[in-house]
DNA sequence: ACCGCCGGGTGCC
DNA sequence: ACCGCCGGGTGCC
């Protein structure tokens, strides 16, 4: 059911058409092993030579990874030897070489090996080989070996049992085995679950209070975290998978063994669901740990030292970007200074998403106790300071991905990435999922012992997206993904026996997860009252139903069309318009009076064509699609538009047109890419592309608003004092909603994206009030304000339109269906019958399925992707 | 002897 | 490397 859903979050847009998994889309990286489609040619034994010469020392059976060399001076053909730790072993015999440097080159196979014995020979070992690749390639591979007077010995298949499939290094030039029987995604699935069930394991029920600067109480299971994260930052136990033996220490999936005592992260993943408190758990960590169990030594502010007052904060908030200047006291930060000086790292460095940094702002301000003064530094926009011992002085540095990733692409100079820091925090960790994103390789190469990573998804689509998350907590020998993904994501991936297992132990051993239902003691972690979900039928008058009709049919003969010509992909921005038009006239007949169509983006000036395409990458990003860029399949943070109407993030797509170069095509449509057509544009918080001039017409209900209007005045009626959120996508609805308001003398305030940062605070302290007169009714756009946005005041939910995303929808209604909620919490969906809304609650439906589902082995074809697409175009549009 | 054979020097790619 | 290979020394029985 539900925490299982939570775990995954493919689901927008791109998805529900299928366009995430669209084949090109996938080539962009290139280099990366296909897991899905891999599978195993055969094996080969050969030798390893040039041992006297180098210093890696190898076990039997253990994995070496062969690794080419075409620059070695004395053969271009070189393939180097290495041990899972990277140090040399060898090189291949050069004949051997010969034959594998073309299949390494071009990829045609990836190359295994493992030694199965003879690891203490002086000057050769033997190395048996496993060639990966997909089934196309199987014939070059084995002609390019023949070639040269090699032949594959087949793969062993299952018949030895199942030590053998186990995919070990193993005593095994038994390659493990494609042959293996694949699990059922539903297997998989029930599989993975357990990975969280049971968690009364000893070293996680215990708690903690937190420090005297923390200015909360801590709720038991936020304790409970802290305790977990204090003995997680302070033990020296050895990382999973790793043995103590006689005097060495030995790594039982690789069977690599050194002297030296592997390190453990101090830290971990904390996947609590949303709304457990892994902000403040966050908090209490950095006040309560800082050394040794010790609290962060902080000021404390007492009548003594008057003339060491709190750091004065100011924070200004411009269109939408955050200003946070500090202003120290010459006195207080000489003060500072000196006191730590002589220490280590002092620093945790915060790195989080642009939306939700002022949750973080706000969430200090709540929790850090008012008699002590902890030196925070926001580290963010154009006047960001530049030297890293500002930062390193600090005792929080906060920043956000997008920063972090700029500041790491002018090489060298990233003050970030000069400071050593004492703890970093990588807040919605998920964001690092993509190896290939260049946050994730800023991320990677920050410094600090004290790793975290906070998420309530820490898997979005299937165990790949983990291994950014493991190698950022530097867990040996996963920080190189060949040992990641030999070890864990292959076994897993094909169903080999044990590997779910071994991802389990993994995950379990630095992990700590609590869903909404967890139970501490007995009892659930949150008591969160019932939230029930109705849906309301709108019957559209026979006026409306005649315009929705003819824009429908426009737009269906317009899609048809491009079906015909095939050129569905190219119109993408032009469908997602017919569906957005149709939307906003399930609403109300004024939202869609602005965007006019126009098909035909030929003929004109550049100009026009760029106004056009600004257009277009504003109703992309309006429609509700989830901005997310196919490339990295993140949010969108500098959106630019291709010539073909396909929206990504800008350096995303300059990586590919780089790599791809001199012939880039568009990963999602293949239609031609240069530079200097793309065009940028600013993202604002929110783009109304309906924003209208209303106030030269005359204001009109609508079928929605009078259906709501009658649920309010009903409600009012049966309960004066509940309070309730209105909810839509479209900002000028959210307008034409305040006329009636008035009329039927509602107290009201307003919530949404383009408000600056003071009336956003006013508007919702005005709203959780409990005073008499205090508004009943907030009027909130869907996507406004961060995860952290608090609206317990609310017990009912009226959302006007439906989304494309359940889980952008789920995230709304947890603004009031969260700690603190007293009441039963009963949410209303506006649904028009017979339209568009009725599709996309189908899709929706289909999403959470496959979501559900979402660990699947399978990979669709190509085609039934398109398939899948194609159809679910046309559900929405009934073609 | 434009050979065989011996035994020392030597050794990845 | 307790190998192979190389190339110099050597040469009936």
């Amino acid at each position: 059911g539900e925490r299982n859903y939570s775990w995954f979050s493919s689901s927008d847009f791109y998805s529900s058409l299928g366009l995430e998994d669209f084949p090109s889309v996938g080539d962009i990286s290139g280099t990366e092993e296909d897991t899905e489609s891999a599978i195993l040619y055969g094996t080969l034994r050969g030798s390893v030579v040039g041992l006297r010469y180098y210093t890696g020392i190898v076990n039997n059976n253990e994995m070496v990874a062969l690794q080419r060399e075409p620059n070695n001076p004395y053969d271009k053909n070189a393939v180097r030897v290495n041990n899972v730790n990277g140090d040399q072993v060898g090189h291949i015999k050069k004949e051997l070489a010969a034959a594998l440097a073309g299949i390494m080159d071009s990829k045609l196979a990836v190359v295994e090996g493992v030694v199965p014995y003879g690891a203490k020979n002086v000057f050769t070992m033997p190395v048996q080989m496993s060639f990966w690749g997909r089934e196309e390639n199987r014939e070059a591979v084995v002609d390019q070996l023949k070639k040269h007077g090699f032949k594959l010995a087949p793969p062993l298949k299952g018949k030895f049992g199942s030590k053998w499939i186990s995919g070990r290094a193993g005593p095994s030039y038994s390659a493990p085995v494609h042959a293996a029987v694949q699990l059922t995604t539903e297997q998989l699935k029930s599989e993975f679950d357990k990975l969280f069930e049971d968690l009364k394991e000893d070293d996680k029920t215990c708690e903690m209070e937190g420090a005297e600067t923390v200015g909360t109480l801590l709720l038991p299971h936020q304790k409970q975290a802290l305790a977990w994260m204090v003995s997680r930052e302070n033990s020296n136990d050895l990382p999973p998978f790793w043995e103590e033996r006689s005097n060495f220490y030995y790594n039982i999936l690789t069977n690599f063994a050194e002297e030296k005592r592997p390190e453990n992260v101090r830290g971990g993943i904390l996947a609590d669901d949303m709304g457990l408190g892994k902000t403040l758990t966050t908090i209490a960590l950095i006040l309560t740990n800082f050394q040794d169990g010790k609290p962060l030594p902080v000021e404390r502010i007492t009548n003594d030292n008057p003339e060491c007052c709190k750091l004065l904060r100011l924070s200004e908030w411009l269109q939408g970007t955050i200003r946070f200047l500090n202003f120290y006291f010459a006195l207080n930060v000489q003060s500072v200074e000196k006191k730590y000086s002589d220490d280590g790292p002092r620093a945790t460095l915060i790195v989080c998403p642009l939306s939700v940094l002022s949750n973080w702002i706000d969430q200090f301000e709540q929790h850090i106790h008012q008699d002590f003064n902890v030196n925070i530094y926001v580290y963010y926009g154009s006047d960001r300071s530049k030297d890293p011992s500002v930062l390193s002085e600090q005792d929080i540095v906060l920043t956000t991905y997008n920063i972090l990733a700029t500041d790491y692409g002018m090489r060298g100079d990233s003050p970030l990435h000069r400071v050593k820091w004492l703890r970093i925090v990588l807040d919605e960790g998920h964001t690092i999922r993509n190896p290939n994103a260049q946050q994730t390789k800023a991320a990677l190469n920050l410094e600090g012992h004290r790793r975290w990573v906070l998420t309530g998804t820490p898997i979005q689509n299937s165990v790949k997206d983990l291994w950014s998350l493991i190698s950022f907590l530097k867990l040996k020998p996963f920080t190189d993904r060949e040992w990641w993904h030999r070890t864990i994501q292959r076994p897993v991936t094909m169903g080999t026996a044990g590997g779910l297992g071994r991802l389990q132990s993994l995950i379990r051993s630095i992990t700590l997860r609590r869903t909404k239902t967890s139970k501490v003691k007995g009892k659930p972690v949150l008591e969160l009252p019932e939230r029930k979900v109705l849906i309301q039928h709108v019957t559209l008058t026979e006026e409306e139903r005649q315009v929705y009709q003819s824009v429908k049919e426009e737009g269906k003969a317009a899609i048809s069309r491009f079906f015909s010509e095939g050129t569905v992909l190219a119109h993408y921005a032009d469908i997602l318009g017919v569906l957005l038009r149709l939307r906003q006239l399930c609403c109300h007949p004024h939202l869609c009076v602005n965007t006019s169509s126009s098909f035909s983006a030929d003929n004109k000036t550049p100009e026009e064509l760029h106004e056009t395409l600004v257009n277009k990458m504003k109703l992309v990003l309006s429609s509700g699609s989830d901005e997310e860029c196919a490339v990295c399949l993140e949010s969108l943070t500098v959106p630019v538009i291709t010539r073909c109407a396909h929206v990504f993030c800008k350096p995303c797509i300059f990586e590919v047109i780089r790599s791809e170069q001199p012939n880039a095509k568009c990963p999602l449509c293949r239609n031609g890419l240069r530079v200097e057509h793309l065009v940028e544009c600013p993202l604002e918080e929110e783009i109304d592309s309906s924003n209208g001039k209303k106030s030269d017409q005359e204001w009109i209900s609508s079928s929605k608003i009078n259906a709501l209007m009658h649920a309010l005045i009903e409600l009012r009626r049966d309960s004066p004092n509940a309070k309730c959120l209105v909810v839509s996508q479209f900002t000028t609805f959210l307008s034409l909603i305040e006329n009636p308001l008035k009329e039927s003398g509602f107290a009201f305030t307003r919530l949404d994206g383009s408000m600056a940062q003071k009336k956003r605070v006013e508007a919702i302290q005005c709203f959780q009030s409990s005073q008499a007169g205090s508004p009943t009714v907030m009027l909130l756009s869907l996507k406004a304000g961060g995860v952290g946005l608090n609206l317990t005041a609310a017990s009912r939910v009226f959302l006007m339109d439906p989304a494309w995303n359940p889980a952008a929808e789920d995230q709304c209604f947890d603004r009031c269906h969260r700690l603190g909620q007293k009441h039963d919490v009963v949410i209303t969906k506006f649904i028009v019958k017979d339209s568009v809304e009725e599709n996309m609650m189908k899709i929706q439906n289909k999403k959470r399925e496959l979501a559900a589902g979402a660990f699947a082995t399978k990979k669709p074809s190509a085609s039934e992707v398109k398939q899948t697409k194609i159809n679910e175009i046309k559900a929405l549009i009934d073609l």
